[in-house]
DNA sequence: CAAACAGTATACCGAACGGTATACTGTGCG
DNA sequence: CGCACAGTATACCGTTCGGTATACTGTTTG
């Protein structure tokens, strides 16, 4: 692993557990065991580092999600199948899902929601492409593929933060339960 | 209204619109017309300062959460006076909220999410005993309030966030909604 | 071999950070 | 009146912030 990996390493480890802002280049340098000018040769500024990690590893997400997100007809099974890609890459990179979690929630204004904001949008269009193909299997969902893409990513996430916290497991059991909520309510 | 006041105000908006670490005290102070001296006798510190902010709001929505989570033997309706408590509040004090769901999601070892945990844990224990107290009537829950407390909360969440970026209106309507959705899914 | 170049360190920049020592003001009260 | 005290400002503290000018490596390549 060369240094502009290991900055990447740590920038992410840093940022995820203590914040984007909280965190100083300085620190980070200390972290990689570099100093300020080679993360600054590799990366340009704070921002541009922070774009580097988010890139990194939402790379890997948005490919795993275009291929989970494919609708052939089936609307549960393409559902189970995103919420078990979620779930995995979730589990796979908990330290990145934290960070992300956080950047969408944070502030419209703050630097780190504005480096998410269009991956979250490609995200979420993956999901919207989902409810709007089911809508001629599914009429009662016309009119509602956008409202029914936010809330459907909002369970995962919400069922993500259980996992995270230590509250449940996250594998396709859990999936499975969070995709049958989502579909059924709690009473099934 | 007097300093202590404003300064609370600015500093919510800030703290809100751009993260607590990204706001500077000197920028509070200047936002609120005063100097350091001013800030630093009434709080202490900026970390004071944002304790002082959350409480000021919390206790409102927290003596609105207890009358509202008064379980009396009917889930349903207790669900849906929950729901139209917190869509009220949040959209009265929609700053506030967005500053409480961005520190809720913060890195664990934030200042700012240690400055909500024990206001979130008040919210989730008292979201929790009503499932609880509901376990009576509704078998198939045994064991799984914790689980449903957490998901009402994050199914709560998500649609308070779909209200305050403007995709829905936080009112008694959406609450239904959002509470129909928890309880049967999204084919009802 | 020599030029070019990516990668790295030393040492530094001005600005902003959170916080404070000191002193002055106004008001309430014995 | 005169004391106490909350409230406020001026001016400053040391530290850290994000970022950089300069120079030295080692490797590649004409």
């Amino acid at each position: 692993m060369d240094n502009r990996d290991t900055i990447l390493e740590q920038a992410l480890t840093l940022f995820s557990e203590r914040g984007y802002d909280a965190v100083g280049v300085q620190e980070i340098c200390d972290a990689a065991g570099i100093t300020k000018p080679t993360l600054y040769h590799y990366f340009g500024s704070k921002h541009g580092l922070l774009e580097a990690v988010l890139e990194r590893s939402f790379s890997v997400l948005k490919s795993r999600l275009s291929a989970a997100a494919d609708y052939k007809g089936d609307m549960p099974l393409t559902l189970q199948t995103i919420a078990e890609t979620y779930f995995s890459f979730a589990g796979e990179f908990p330290v990145f899902y934290r960070l992300q979690l956080a950047l969408w929630f944070a502030p419209k204004e703050s630097e780190g929601f504005k480096a998410v904001v269009l991956h979250n949008r490609f995200q979420y269009e993956m999901i919207e492409k989902v409810f709007l193909n089911a809508v001629p299997q599914h009429g009662n969902m016309r009119g509602r593929h956008q409202a029914y893409a936010l809330t459907f990513l909002g369970t995962l996430n919400t069922y993500i933060g259980l996992g995270l916290n230590g509250f449940a497991t996250l594998d396709a059991d859990l999936a499975r339960q969070a995709v049958r909520q989502f579909q059924y309510g709690i009473y099934s």
